[in-house]
DNA sequence: TTGCTCCTCACGTCACGTGAGGTGGC
DNA sequence: TTGCTCCTCACGTCACGTGAGGTGGC
């Protein structure tokens, strides 16, 4: 009762020859008989192996399992099927998080950064701080957070807490300012004098982490970008 | 402020640190400079073009596609965007019909068969056919179907209606318990003779496709395991 | 000194796909 | 005779993973 050609059996089961033909190879379907032709000629009995393979295959079961299914009891197979039916489970929701994840691709920075993170530039964009400042923040948080995850929230909290202060946000707004003055201007030394002032009823810094030199290393390399900000940096060491 | 080690900005972005390499050589991610030991350091650009790579390989991209992606304006990322979140969708379908394929794995027939056909052996069971001929009748279907699944679906359907038929079904019953007689057995000629009268009354058999011969052998090769079904065919013929 | 991270090849893996070069069936 | 299906190697593909054999940093 070999009747069908490896071609009518793999369209019955949705699958290409090839794929048969692997399955062979790799021991989950028996080879069957040939005709005088040395074609292959399948039973129904095939038929149903080769749905059971391919029902298997493609709820992502690698074909090494798939073979052990194939000689399971009824027990294993239960078990099996509920393991199987909750990684189908996780993989949907992978897909679905990916979807969500894609829809943000076109709307930028929000996917890079955490969302507390995300909220403190945007309050520092609706501040009026300019979009080259709010940048290099962005960057330098990717980085401390990249460094450690932990730090970076602890800080992001401290800073958007500070933004309540009115004197700090004057006091940031002016130095974003400042980036693009020329490094003799007159205003710089009074700039750093304040800033001074502001810095000394502040609790002392936290020093966090030991291997956070990252992030002021980062930072620097932003300052050295402008000229203006050198002299600051100078004027308040 | 290329300050980030591979490992660092692997864990940062979620991905390994071979995939990371891999990008590399892909020509995805731009190589970063080296410090003086030759480890890789990445800066804050780094990771956002990483976490786009994963977010766009996450959502089933190949990686030839993410290529042209990160280079795209913002137009073309919207479509493709769109595109990418059609094929999500329809995997995510996919996944889903494989569940339900993957629950009836546990059931039995009912995966290799179409709703008609199992049916019909639902009706034959119910009347009290024997497992041996439904198994017999379901292999059938199942070779039928591989071959010419329209002509499948309309024999069933003719078949099914012939159940109506309170006479056929006696036959059919008869036949059953007739596998297992011995082949001089007294009944077998009435049989014969009952069958032969309720075949007169019925409209030819439609030839349908030209191919089929495959159902006929396949019924064939299953009565040549009995040898009163063998003498039934030979009184009828 | 030990353990951890990093480096560069080279080869392996998974589930097939893609030809090459040939024969059989209608 | 033509086009279609089938046959068997052998190699390719995709997105990395797995070692091998070595060096650098704390």
């Amino acid at each position: 009762m070999n009747l069908l050609t490896i071609g009518q059996l793999a369209a019955y089961a949705g699958v290409t020859i090839k794929a048969v033909r692997h399955y062979h190879a790799r021991g989950l379907l028996p080879e069957p008989g040939r005709d005088a032709s040395g074609y292959r000629r399948y039973g129904a009995a095939h038929a149903v192996a080769l749905v059971k393979i391919k029902t298997l295959a493609d709820a992502g079961v690698p074909l090494a399992r798939v073979g052990e299914l194939l000689a399971a009891d009824a027990g294993q197979l239960r078990n099996a099927v509920a393991e199987i039916d909750r990684s189908l489970d996780a993989r949907i929701a992978e897909l679905q998080r990916a979807r969500t994840q894609i829809a943000r691709l076109e709307s930028g920075d929000r996917l890079f950064v955490p969302a507390r993170c995300d909220a403190y530039l945007r309050r520092l964009r609706a501040l009026g701080i300019s979009e080259r400042s709010v940048t290099s923040e962005r960057d330098v948080w990717i980085l401390l957070r990249a460094v450690s995850p932990e730090t970076a929230d602890r800080w992001v909290d401290e800073k958007t807490a500070l933004l309540d202060d009115r004197e700090f946000r004057g006091l940031y707004l002016e130095y974003d300012a400042a980036f693009d003055w020329d490094p003799a201007d007159p205003r710089l030394p009074d700039l750093a004098a304040r800033t001074r002032a502001w810095l000394a009823g502040q609790p002392p810094e936290d020093p966090g982490d030991a291997d956070l030199s990252i992030a002021a290393l980062a930072a620097n390399s932003v300052a050295e970008q402008s000229p203006a900000w050198l002299r600051l940096a100078a004027l308040l060491a």
